[in-house]
DNA sequence: ACGCAAATAT
DNA sequence: AATATTTGCG
């Protein structure tokens, strides 16, 4: 049994939140359904939702039925039209505006993932990430829904050996165990998830997780039970909630498009590619390991990844939408 | 208000 | 098709 209490997981902390930088210029480009309006982006239609209710909630499983009526026609739903031109008017989902849909970019799943890590789980309930994170527009459901993906995926990967191998396993059950083995993560889903170990480390510092070596690991064990009693003295990052007042709040598509940000950070800007696939694609070479890294700071993870490639020659086709999950995309 | 399960949309 | 995200209920 290994208990030791290393002071290392505060001192993780420092180097997660301590930066100004990342805590300050929260500013996530969420756009308010006020302002999407404004900018007639129509809102995708989409339809509700949850419809169906059919839930068993509770507690067995069972298993799906489907029935909830995809097709929703007649009723009234979207809606949409047109758009353009002339006419309009339509209808103005104005009123209840429901917003599209929330992509949690790489920042804000590591604004998130930081929350939770500083909050430690015992405060790491929806409602006080929420908080922490700042987010305008950020609901406490979307953290919530994100907060249980978030702990599924590291359950997932708690089971199974930090990347890629392992071995064992066994075992079972639902509940508590892990469930299959072994390689069965494909590499794609592994690399979905997983994403972002940054690669490299900067030299002068050693982390020693070698064995299971997860990418994020946010909080510390729990071997505290009690009191939390460690305060940060210095630089404390109180909730701050409030604060933000953009001339300019620029709708991103709402579809998926990112980008656009107009902020650059002096060196390194993420070039963001418009929400329709530029004809030119630029392609990187630097994949594997050794890559001339040696401008990055220290302190701080990756930037951009490239990914993208996969299987093998030939080409063919396997977009990805880029939907990952990746905890370092800290600029 | 949190957590899970299911449904739905992309 | 798979995934991501939203939604309803406990």
């Amino acid at each position: 049994m290994r208990e030791e209490e290393e002071p290392s997981w505060f001192a993780r902390c420092e180097e997660q939140l301590p930066r100004p930088d990342e805590l300050m210029p929260l500013s996530q480009t969420l756009i308010t359904p006020d302002l999407a309006v404004a900018f007639d982006i129509p809102t995708h239609g989409g339809g509700g939702g949850g419809g169906g209710g059919a839930g068993a909630g509770g507690g067995a499983g069972g298993s799906g039925g489907g029935a909830g009526g995809p097709d929703m026609n007649g009723g009234g739903a979207s809606s949409a039209a047109g758009s353009s031109g002339g006419g309009g008017a339509g209808d103005e989902p104005a009123r209840t505006l429901k917003r599209p849909r929330l992509v949690w970019t790489p920042q804000l799943h590591k604004r998130f993932v930081d929350a939770v890590a500083h909050l430690g789980i015992k405060n790491a309930v929806p409602k006080t990430i929420m908080q922490l994170m700042s987010v305008d527009g950020l609901t406490r459901e979307n953290v919530a829904s994100h907060l249980q993906k978030y702990r599924l995926y590291l359950k997932r990967m708690q089971g199974l050996g930090g990347g890629g191998g392992g071995g064992g396993g066994g075992g079972g059950g639902g509940a508590g165990g892990s469930h299959s083995s072994g390689s069965g993560t494909d590499a794609a889903t592994e690399h979905l998830f997983a994403t972002g170990p940054v690669p490299f480390l900067p030299p002068g510092h050693h982390r020693a997780p070698a064995g299971a070596a997860d990418p994020y690991t946010p909080y510390a064990p729990p071997p505290m039970g009690a009191a939390a009693h460690h305060h940060h003295s210095h630089h404390h990052h109180a909730p701050q909630i409030g604060h933000f007042h953009h001339p300019a709040a620029r709708p991103l598509g709402h579809h998926y498009g990112a980008a656009a940000a107009g902020f650059d950070h002096g060196f390194l800007s993420r070039t963001a590619a418009p929400p329709v696939g530029p004809p030119g694609m630029h392609h990187h070479r630097m994949v594997g390991a050794g890559v001339g890294i040696g401008m990055m700071a220290p302190g701080s993870f990756a930037d951009e990844m490239d990914l993208g490639s996969r299987g093998g020659g030939g080409g063919g086709g396997g977009r990805r939408e880029l939907t990952l999950f990746p905890t370092s995309g800290d600029h």
